[in-house]
DNA sequence: ATTAAGTTCAAACGATCGTTTAAATAAAAG
DNA sequence: CTTTTATTTAAACGATCGTTTGAACTTAAT
């Protein structure tokens, strides 16, 4: 009670108790905004109104204060894509759109919405070294049973066709949960509408085989 | 020659006589790894083989440079883009191939190569706010023209639909180019395939409508 | 040779970075 | 209350950040 003189008046993330949730929350929200150079220990103390010595106190370090937040958002979200992956009877071509939906719906929809969207979406495009052991441990093995889920549906089409497309998947969705195309393409609509169009527009793009045509009619 | 003594071994960008275009190759080599957090003035100074006064004296700030490095690539492959699209003859439905393949073809193929692609990846996905004019600047008249184009080609579907398709698409060829994807997706196929790939699932996925088929079954 | 303009240089500017220290405070256990 | 543990605090650590300065150097024209 007796210093909080310089109390930030925007500050959302001081009403949470917990000092270390009140961490979690500044950093995921920097983070999202201004990438891992660009979320400041300084700027996540002011953000979380807690003292610039807390963040190693109870998470070691920066990059482990980012860890916790990925994992915190992230797992719950793979654990909800592995249950509805789980509950896909069949493994034909027309069971393509299930298994994508399973892979898509928990992204869109989960108990933090758009701060767990826009996280995802940024880690998959952050260009730091620090965030690449944790990505790699954190969605291969969901990515690995998802391509073994569609390439099974699709016995015909080659394994590395099926891993190229599922990135295409994944590059879209990253692209629709960060906010950084809205000048480029505009508002986003709403949540259920994107969700609808990125899952019918994946689905298209696995159903066709490989169709090995085009040429290249050089121009400049 | 006199004061050659530090000579870094590593540094190809030293080979050029230009002093601009040393400046140039190192900070888009930098941005391309790390992002515009990352290309530290310094850095980019010792990969060019320059002092670390020369990146002030010839862009007038490293936001200068790196806005000169986006328009070295990318305005040529967006002049490519708009010189293949206004030979596309026709606006039927079996257009869209061809437009899709005036969007993304300059940006697989060109004297650049690599190095453009990438380099395009990174700035779509890039957190910092500097990029973010210059990011619409050079991609919001070359965008319209191309959603014009390709409603054109679907007067049934909504102009917003199409607007998100492409931006569909426009994911799909960031994660593409980016080799972040690499210890996810496996190593990246040859360029030709994968630009095959990409322009398959993108045709695929605009040619079907709307259909507003599916429906959230809660699970988790 | 001399002037002038263009370019590169070592050195330092203040600011901010992530991290650490030791003391002060709060909470819990004896 | 006393002791112990857990947490928060102010302050500073060395390092690196982008930028600037003014002198030294190169180049070309007079």
């Amino acid at each position: 009670m007796s210093g909080n003189s310089a109390r930030k008046p925007r500050e959302v993330s001081c009403e949470t108790r917990d000092t270390q949730a009140r961490l979690l929350n500044a950093a995921e929200a920097l983070f999202i905004d201004a990438g891992y150079a660009g979320m400041s220990a300084r700027g996540i103390a002011d953000r979380a109104c807690v003292n610039i010595a807390a963040m190693g106190y109870h998470f070691g370090s920066k990059q482990g204060l980012l860890e916790a937040v990925l994992i915190r958002r992230i797992a719950p979200i793979n654990t909800s894509r592995r249950l509805r992956l789980e509950a896909v009877p069949e493994r034909r071509a027309e069971s393509i759109r299930a298994i994508l939906h399973a892979f898509l719906w928990p992204v869109f929809f989960n108990e933090h919405e758009a701060p767990a969207r826009r996280l995802m979406g940024r880690v998959m495009t952050e260009p730091a070294d620090v965030v690449e052991p944790l990505l790699n441990l954190v969605f291969s093995d969901v990515i690995e049973q998802f391509v073994v889920a569609a390439a099974a549906c699709f016995p015909k089409q080659d394994r590395a066709l099926i891993v190229q497309k599922f990135s295409f998947v994944v590059g879209a969705l990253n692209l629709t949960v960060l906010r950084s195309s809205e000048r480029l393409f505009g508002p986003a609509p709403a949540t259920e509408v994107s969700f609808d169009r990125l899952l019918n527009f994946s689905v298209d793009g696995f159903q066709q085989g490989p169709s090995v045509s085009d040429v290249n009619k050089d121009v400049a």
